[in-house]
DNA sequence: ACAATTTAGATAGAAGCTAAATCTATTGCC
DNA sequence: GGCAATAGATTTAGCTTCTATCTAAATTGT
């Protein structure tokens, strides 16, 4: 194997491509690739089992598996328990070799950077959240160091709260509501994030030696709904952050778009759109919308969860603002269903948990704006939605470059 | 290899799916796809352009060559010419070995089925056209079966002008203006065409032996734009067919999107953008909006070409019309492009010669309604532009499966 | 004419994968 | 306890690929 072409991961990692044909070593890569995400998904994983998940042969599972132990990703289970009626199924047969995710080898960080805050997640190669952490920024336009400490202080905190050393990540993978292309580059010179690019990566790479994965919010909102949200097996998924400004994520096929420049799924367009005029999320809507009404019923803050929370109680004018708000909400699902025809638009963001009050009416009108509505569902993963993707996104690269990557000694 | 599995072209073709991991057989697959296509690419190719286009090396791409000339897809051409100074490139070094794609080993159909007519188009495996005939529906409500019998008519007069037999074609592909799945199955129950998903297939199967791969006429459209249009070297590319009724085909990194039940790039949500209003195609609008504006001037037939022809001429009322064109149509790609983001918008069908007058218009227009305005350009296609793809999409599946599909004798 | 240079093909050894045959460790039954 | 049945593991032969090395056939220069 070419050892010079693959570097640790405190430099490049560089994945030499196929000009459309393929090499043994590159089977090496995905197969163990496949048996990896196969022993991720199981509690336990067994040879057959393994053989049924990836599609290849015994032989090359166990050869696999092999190469994993030896390189600590995974760990055999000893004495494959004999009298399994202790486990409920009567067994026959030779017993089974039993494989498991070593789900502390490493971690990875997931982040969430928005406009406002950041949120750091510590999770394991099982994507289980091991620490949490949150840090806000005290003005729009702050400058791009001050704004960078921020992350990496979070970043520190999350790290601290799962007791794991910056020395054990493996991997980071960060949203931002920007456009990034398939490489994890920012280019559009006019969002501020364009600052953010080279700096961040850079910054925490040098800081601590990680591999950041950039990747737009609402496209990571994506991966963790298919993950861990209501997209299990949609291959065609559409995610809305739909908080304060509205931002799409696309699942084709199982891949995600991203379009030249990585603007796919902005939705700029929705300024020409009849009965929609600007891309404003279900949050910001709710408070126009019930300041024009004349407030709240009795006075208070206002606030788009006391419009939810008002429409529950029966109040007139905040199921009015809701009655909009599916309407509005219907014609952005149509407009994007139309010419992406997915099975699935799922509602997310800090929205999502309110944003169930207005499904009944959004697919209700669908059928008056498209010949082919989806299904439309809200996220279950609420606000923490961009970093369970962000996670899933640093995983998947971990996965991809198992063999390549240098497991750091246990904690 | 499990001869079993591979069943000749008047069976189906199956084929196994990678289920994550990679087998050695697949990369024999690829490999040879990909030798084939660099063959096809040039005129003659040597081993060592031939490791160039294709990543692999001398050995592999020796033996892969082997085994195609075995097969009969391609040749070798003997004595490598001594004395070049007559090649005009002085040539050094030990001569290499040359092959060539054997371009009359087979042919295949690309079909353009419309709603009023139906244009067939027989290749060679290079995509020489060899042979072209049209036939024409009487009504547009009349029976699948006729529908059908059509089509079987021009394949058969397509056939006879090339000089072909029926027994010689390795694949159809056909494209429609119904949304069409991966898999090439018609599902909406609402379009006539649902009726033609099984008919036409198992017709033209059962008459002839052969197999037919349906696509998105749009679709299509983009596949022949990126193989012989303006769109070379773009992977990100939306062709939108503007004849009648608007349609798009679109390609994101290279692939075909269809979205869940083939439905990308349906444009029913035109309906609701302001200034847009209707799907209605170029010619369409252009016939309409001359009959508000008083009709042509001097009389005489209302027609989409006519008004170009005016506005040539520098008549007021035709200018008039194509400035409400391309505003028209600026709004239309903005609000693609937004959703999308592809790096070149093609506008293609039978009014392409024409639309190069609406470019200007356009593409001044297009920053007023989207931030990231893509190239725009007119298909040079004109209305083969359907069956160019529908070639390319049938040679497509013949390079893929030519170790598998089995060569007719020679005429 | 002859050697050096250049370009390309041919061959050998190692690594990966599959498929088929064989081996091994259990359970279940007599 | 012994034996069949069963399920998993291991071995062997055959492909396909890569890398590295060697050989072949042309041009160029003296």
């Amino acid at each position: 194997m070419p050892e010079q072409l693959w570097v640790g991961i405190h430099g490049e990692v560089k994945i030499p491509k196929p000009q459309g044909a393929a090499t043994p070593q590159l089977l090496r890569r995905v197969n163990a690739q496949a048996v990896l995400a196969a022993i991720r998904g199981a509690d336990v994983a067994t040879g057959t089992e393994l053989m049924a998940g990836t599609g290849l042969t015994r032989a090359s599972v166990i050869a696999v598996c092999e190469d994993l132990i030896r390189r600590g990703w995974i760990r055999e289970l000893d004495a494959p328990r004999k009298n399994t009626q202790a486990a409920g199924i009567p067994q026959k047969g030779r017993p089974a070799r039993r494989f498991e995710l070593r789900a502390r080898a490493g971690v990875v960080l997931g982040l969430d950077i928005g406009a406002a805050t950041t949120t750091a997640v510590v999770a394991d190669l099982r994507g289980r959240v091991l620490g949490r952490a949150g840090g806000s920024f005290w003005a729009a336009d702050i400058p791009a160091s001050e704004r960078i400490s921020v992350v990496d202080r979070a970043c520190r905190q999350a790290l601290e709260a799962a007791g794991e050393d910056a020395g054990r990540v493996l991997a980071v993978g960060a949203g931002i509501a920007a456009p990034v292309d398939r490489d994890g580059n920012v280019l559009s010179a006019q969002h501020f994030w364009s600052l953010f690019d080279v700096g961040l990566r850079s910054a925490l790479a040098d800081l601590h030696g990680w591999r950041v994965l950039l990747e737009n919010d609402a496209n990571l909102a994506a991966l963790g709904e298919r993950w861990r949200g209501s997209g299990g097996g949609v291959e065609d998924l559409v995610v809305l952050l739909a908080g304060e400004r509205l931002g799409a994520g696309v699942l084709e096929s199982g891949r995600l778009l991203h379009g030249h420049g990585g603007g796919a799924g902005e939705m700029g367009f929705l300024d020409m759109v009849q009965g929609v005029g600007s891309s404003d999320g279900i949050a910001s809507l709710a408070r126009q919308w019930l300041v024009e009404a004349g407030g709240p019923a009795g006075g208070g803050e206002v606030n788009a969860r006391r419009v939810f929370e008002d429409a529950a109680a029966g109040d007139a004018t905040a199921l009015a603002v809701l009655d909009r708000l599916s309407e509005r909400m219907a014609r952005v699902i149509a407009a994007i269903a139309s010419l992406i025809n997915p099975e699935l638009v799922v509602i997310g963001g800090a929205v999502a948990d309110s944003a169930g009050a207005l499904l009944p009416g959004i697919t209700a009108a669908l059928p008056r704006f498209t010949a082919t509505p989806p299904r439309v569902a809200v996220s279950p993963l609420g606000d923490a939605i961009v970093t369970v993707g962000a996670v899933r996104h640093a995983l998947d690269f971990v996965e991809a470059n198992a063999l390549e990557l240098e497991l750091p000694a246990p904690a």
